[in-house]
DNA sequence: GCCAACGTTGGC
DNA sequence: GCCAACGTTGGC
């Protein structure tokens, strides 16, 4: 069965892509996209346990200058396969999953739009009302995260308003 | 490019 | 089931 969040349990979520593989521009640019590659127990099972369609989405640009959130996602499908492990030509490729016996999972997300500005990691960690988000976290490298619905809103609004500093 | 953090693998 | 070696992530 396909779990469609309802208003009660819409649920929020960091995700990570790095912007020279997959940038918020080509999000905005195609309207949706697999988000395969996922290649960690902890951020697929997020994705097959605990996604539901509707759930919002901050779009994350690691290893970028400066890293930070960018905009925002919509999970816009069930869980289901990553294909791309099966294929021995993508960068995705892993030898031990099949179609007999699929390791991982992937979840389709849809643009919903692109922030005046990057809030930056620094200015994630400059908030003191966002303590105890993963992301700000040192060493926390995990590319899916559930986020705290305050901490979430808290997020948006830091990308309407100015650049502040704590 | 460096390297800290940490997840995964595989020998035992 | 332990744990050392190894690989990857990702900030800086």
């Amino acid at each position: 069965m396909t779990k469609v969040a309802s208003k009660q349990n819409l649920k929020y979520w960091l995700m990570k892509s790095e912007p020279g593989a997959y940038s918020i521009d080509d999000l905005q640019r195609e309207g949706q996209t697999h988000w395969e590659g996922v290649r960690n127990y902890q951020a697929r099972n997020y994705m097959r346990d605990d996604m539901s369609i509707g759930d919002l989405v901050l779009f994350y640009h690691s290893n970028a200058d400066p890293a930070g959130v960018v905009g925002l996602a919509r999970v816009c499908s069930a869980p289901y396969d990553d294909f791309f492990a099966w294929d021995p030509q993508s960068r995705y490729f892993d030898p031990k999953s099949s179609p007999d016996n699929p390791r991982w999972q992937m979840v389709d997300v849809e643009f919903v739009e692109k922030f005046p500005r990057i809030v930056s990691l620094a200015e994630l960690k400059a908030n003191p009302q966002l303590d105890g988000m993963p992301v700000i976290k040192r060493g926390q490298r995990l590319s899916i995260q559930p986020v705290d619905k305050e901490h979430f809103e808290i997020v948006v609004k830091m990308a309407q308003q100015n650049k502040t500093t704590f």
